[in-house]
DNA sequence: TATTGTTATACTCTATAACTATA
DNA sequence: TATAGTTATAGAGTATAACAATA
């Protein structure tokens, strides 16, 4: 029928969820929550970017991320900035107690991926990161075909 | 300092959250949510599982899986008994209804696991299940090494 | 008119703990 | 005392829609 061993949206959902709720825990002796840590690693990754941008890099829907940055900001983690060419559009930035609290993070960040890819090689690594980064490719070209057909 | 894009957890969620929550819209035209869809397929994949191996497969908190079984029992989806060994456990069963319900969405469920495959060789796909079972192994160590600590 | 982001609402999930029944 | 499961509660997240400001 269905071999849920080799159902593949089962084993990344199992895979990932336990390393989320390990981290969350993990992350939480920070005063933060892991919505809270994505947000810094993208702003880390690159800084000033957009709402919307937040959103699709973090995968925490809009409405949602708006309140996480308000909890940001009232923690004096980042800041909103009003963006130069569309006025409607909001950048948020790392203030410096949220640069330094994202330092002091990432090397347990990289613990627990060091944990999860015990045993494995470089290049394996690497394959499943390749393989995962078309896998989302993939998804994403859904969602494009799926608005078409809603629009419709 | 942490290049997000070779970034495991990172990817991983992305990935894995991308591919929830195009499937949760879809399931909802079967009138049932994501988690009841997890609960059906591990039902599916072995029949009067207990709670406790319930929620280890479908990454949900025991008690949020409690009032999930309680739902899906209002649906005529699935049933509670007492199982024979142990007086406390509860083993949960698909109804005749449930049954059907989860072989009408098996051919949906297959069919988003070749969109997010969509190009991957048959080795690759292979691959990628193995090392997804291989982290979440790896994840399941920690917890246990974590419990240790934790009872000291 | 469409888009960006904020806010409101109802619902769901999580985390924690209290509770019942059984071991 | 410990374990399996249920229930209660508060705090977050999701989904949807209404809204203000701008394009």
């Amino acid at each position: 029928m269905l071999d849920l061993s080799r159902y593949l949206p089962y084993l990344l959902n199992r895979a990932g969820a336990h390393i989320a709720s390990a981290f969350n825990r993990r992350v939480r002796e920070y005063g933060i929550t892991l919505p809270i840590w994505r947000v810094l690693a993208a702003l880390n990754h690159r800084d000033g970017q957009r709402i919307s941008q937040l959103a699709e890099m973090t995968a925490i829907e809009v409405s949602t991320l708006s309140r996480v940055i308000n909890l940001m900001v009232r923690k004096r983690l980042t800041g909103r900035r009003r963006s130069g060419g569309d006025a409607r559009a909001v950048t948020v930035h790392l203030t410096a107690a949220g640069r330094m609290l994202t330092r002091r993070i990432i090397p347990v960040a990289r613990e627990y991926e060091a944990v999860a890819l015990a045993g494995f090689s470089k290049a394996e690594a690497d394959m499943l990161r390749a393989m995962l980064v078309r896998l989302y490719g993939n998804m994403q070209r859904l969602d494009a075909a799926l608005e078409i057909v809603a629009a419709e």
